[in-house]
DNA sequence: TATTCATATGAACATGTACTCACTTGTTTG
DNA sequence: CAAACAAGTGAGTACATGTTCATATGAATA
């Protein structure tokens, strides 16, 4: 039937529906576009780029991740649960303190290559 | 001199005073991590991970990528506008249409990664 | 030339988000 | 037990950002 998707936009003149089929075709799941877009947002921020480098350093614990960084350690605490959320790091409970890792080692890739990216440019 | 910075937090009662040391040396130039934000954080919106994906598939006009995600060309030329700026990806006049391709084989690889990472888990 | 169309863009609006501030929780230590 | 402290969290706020809408621009076509 051919029914019209949601598509009022260059429905009748649009240049290569052929290409625009196979394309379509050959498009994400949505899942997975979001996904990507969860990850890649997560080390879109720049406290949390620090935060997750300082971490590729070693394990540090909270107050010192502030310390690092120059901020409050509220703020620090705030992007941690998200990247703790996000599984991109781990925690370890010693006493008062709160120390945390990396735990993905995609993102450890992930970052070399966005650093490639931005150095070579 | 050890210039107190700008640190209000956890001065004295920081545990780990040589760790943080040791990791603020080797933290990423301030310029690097906002670079690093940038990058990341341009590949994270849905509407641009899509598109980046469309365009990974072939070379299209704005309004093919309209049509393929379903979204007002306006939308999509906004879009356009930020990774195209951010050299990401190129374009090519051809009559009344501009087309689209991608101008970096960084964010390619990016994608692959990222992409492991959102299949894997 | 007048019209149609693809693309671009500015303003307005709505939503998302990163930080601050105040407070809570749980642990150590005096 | 009480005080001190590290860490987590909810509310509020300021700012960033993605979309829509209206319009502009420039090219093809009637």
């Amino acid at each position: 039937m051919n029914k019209p998707t949601n598509l009022d936009v260059c429905e009748k003149h649009c240049l290569h529906l052929d290409r625009v089929e196979q394309v379509r075709g050959g498009m994400l799941d949505d899942r997975v576009a979001e996904g990507l877009a969860e990850i890649f947002g997560l080390l879109g921020d720049r406290t949390r780029v620090r935060i997750l480098h300082a971490l590729s350093l070693g394990e540090l614990c909270v107050c010192d991740i502030s310390a690092v960084l120059g901020t409050t350690s509220s703020a620090v605490s705030h992007q941690l649960r998200l990247l703790r959320t996000a599984k991109l790091i781990k925690s370890r409970k010693e006493g008062k303190n709160v120390f945390y890792t990396l735990d993905d080692e995609h993102v450890r890739q992930l970052f070399a290559q966005g650093l490639d990216h931005v150095l070579e440019r």
